[in-house]
DNA sequence: CCTTTCTTGAAAATCACTATAATTTATTAT
DNA sequence: ATAATAAATTATAGTGATTTTCAAGAAAGG
């Protein structure tokens, strides 16, 4: 933890910025909560618990910024927020998304999906790819399972109501 | 042209939803520009040239409806809008997205590059999916053209300018 | 210290999008 | 046809997320 922050911070320093108090506390709740998909609003509340004093601007300028040094990659699954993901360190591409369109959950798969499909798409529309975002829309394994259990198939009416 | 409203009409009538003027003229803009991916707001001011009186809520709307019946896709490139892309008839899977990162342009896989990724996710994981999105962020053919011909390297820090 | 630069917090502004309310346009019943 | 009912539309106000502005606070250099 105490490490990945140093490191965050040379890269920082690197560019000429600091790591002001503020911008520390965002970082902590982004490693802390490494496995969730936090949106800025989200990161804020978080933060406020060991900052008080910060503002939703502050919070909204780290993230921007992190993002720029691609300590997080912001990512939008169609709800309207966008999300701020931590970069796996030494992770050479960008990991996927599984969104569950019942249930809401968002699970990440680290493995490399795409390396055969980048070689196809770098070759066949000479292109050359930097980056990439992946993301299904389904059912995930939670839902799958409880479907099972409470009989069969839930009727899509149900569920406007 | 004509035939591809005639089964769009269908489909709205088929879920007894009608295809008014508004979404008529509507349609025709996506219809006409289908290899671009328009925003609501490029849609209205094209439709607003064939039928001034429309309102941007009634674009919204009527976006919103063909997205439900899986007419267009809605789109995010992370640049803050939603785009509208019509859906290929007969088509079994969402087509992929080339955004370059130097001119903007976005480019079109039509390809299922996915078919076994998909296999592999679905035993894997055990997540049913229903759709995806893949988006590749690069250089597109263009640009690199433009970089061999214009000596070389583009320095980043010039483009900033 | 004094000046310059970077950051910040609070509040106002902006932007995309959605909801409301009154009106218009169908559709159905009479 | 015609009145009643439902669907769709427009203009406008309202939301919610994000950005900008601006005055004030810390940090770095001379």
């Amino acid at each position: 933890m105490e490490q990945r922050i140093d490191r965050i911070k040379k890269q920082l320093h690197s560019q000429s910025y600091k790591l002001t108090p503020q911008r520390e506390a965002t970082v902590r709740v982004l490693l802390e909560n490494e496995k969730d998909h936090l949106s800025a609003e989200d990161v804020y509340l978080l933060v406020k618990e060991k900052a008080p004093e910060i503002g939703l601007a502050t919070v909204y300028r780290t993230l921007e910024l992190l993002n720029e040094l691609e300590v997080v990659d912001k990512i939008n699954f169609g709800d309207g927020v966008s999300r701020y993901d931590l970069r796996k360190e030494g992770a050479d591409h960008f990991h996927h998304h599984l969104v569950c369109i019942e249930c809401g959950s968002v699970d990440e798969i680290q493995e490399d999906l795409l390396g055969d499909v980048e070689k196809v798409v770098e070759a066949n529309w000479n292109f050359r790819i930097k980056d990439h975002r992946l993301t299904f829309h389904g059912v995930c394994h939670r839902c799958i399972e409880q479907e099972k259990n409470s009989g069969e198939h839930v009727n899509k009416e149900a569920n406007k109501a």
